[in-house]
DNA sequence: TTTTTTGTTGATTGACGAGTCAATAAACTT
DNA sequence: AAGTTTATTGACTCGTCAATCAACAAAAAA
């Protein structure tokens, strides 16, 4: 019963399972039967589209990284002045859709795979200059040369939530990881230039 | 040619060995044959000593934070007034001892494992703990009130700066790291109290 | 000196997984 | 209608690995 044009809709069903498999193990240590078997089909099948489980892997990992990234630019443009921006920023990467456990989990997972495959480090790399651009969008204007600083700070502490965020139990609390977030950044420009208010 | 009394002597050499083969592989896809032969031994002794390799994995951790907390401890001696406490686990957090490429990719690893195996969640969760208390004890005469909140960001901060380790190429910077935490600790007591010196 | 305990390993077991292949079938092309 | 492309899977290959076992050796205890 081949219907035509499967290609796309199994790519994109497999990605999923990949991800939410990998979520749910909490490790890399999942079967390409355990994938396929969640996106409904046979594990020679999933071999078919994407040839290797490590290409799942890295189709999973752009996956999530490229809604990360539609969700960023949809934030920024309705964003209101340079604080508003990293505000946008920070809203984005705790929004629900990301700061779910099955998606931190295979961030965290998406790192170790960065250790050993050079497109996943490459692919991490990507990630981790998007959010520092992104990010000093906004901060320029508020924290001068210091930007760049604040930028890298601001970076390494946000994925030290979503570090932190595995080991928890209860639901995620992407409010809390705001607030967090935004109070290294009050602290950062506190004393910085003439503003005092709210950030 | 058995000698006796092995068997501390195995152990320490297979737990030693179980860092630097996770450290190098960058995963926990090592087998117990490297490991074992990286202790100049074979795998058969391993298992006659440890039973199985999760116990490796878990000694193996318990052991780098062994190492770890006896730093700590050991700054906090030398450490003077509530500053120099924050400061000095600091310094051992990221002493080149911890923070070393293979140390830092160990700790990412046992992060997996904890998401599998419990008793692997619970060593970290102590980790959290000791380090937050450590952080406290310096924090409440600096931060009165909001202690709690600036030793969680200041532990998350922490640890993305170690996570963020693992991607950078070049030898680990520890001193750059502590600045980005120190820079953190300012901003957070800035506006809190009288105190505008040196923290 | 027999027995027991400790150290040690090669060989084996039992299980499982990634990736390939051959075969089947339905669509689309010419 | 014949030929080609796409979809799909069960069976198979080939390899690996954790864990166990049987056997040997040497020290300590009896």
């Amino acid at each position: 019963m081949p219907k035509l044009g499967m290609e796309p809709i199994r790519k994109a069903a497999l990605v999923k399972a990949t991800i939410a498999e990998i979520g749910q193990a909490g490790s890399l240590d999942v079967t390409v039967r355990q994938i396929a078997k969640r996106a409904g089909m046979s594990a020679a099948l999933a071999h078919h589209y994407f040839g290797s489980k490590e290409e799942m892997f890295l189709a999973a990992m752009r996956h999530i990284m490229t809604l990360y990234g539609a969700e960023v630019r949809g934030a920024l443009a309705l964003a209101d002045g340079p604080e508003g921006r990293v505000r946008a920023v920070l809203a984005a990467s705790f929004s629900p859709a990301n700061f779910r456990r099955e998606a931190v989990g295979a961030w965290l997972n998406f790192w170790v795979l960065a250790q050993t495959v050079p497109e996943a480090k490459r692919l991490l790399a990507i990630y981790q200059r998007r959010l520092r651009s992104n990010l000093l969008v906004g901060l320029r204007p508020l924290a001068g040369a210091r930007a760049g600083e604040v930028a890298d700070g601001l970076g390494a502490l946000i994925d030290g939530l979503y570090l932190r965020e595995v080991l928890k139990s209860g639901p995620p609390d992407g409010r809390a990881a705001v607030t967090v977030a935004l109070d290294y950044l009050r602290g950062q420009l506190a004393g910085q230039n003439s503003d005092r208010g709210g950030v």
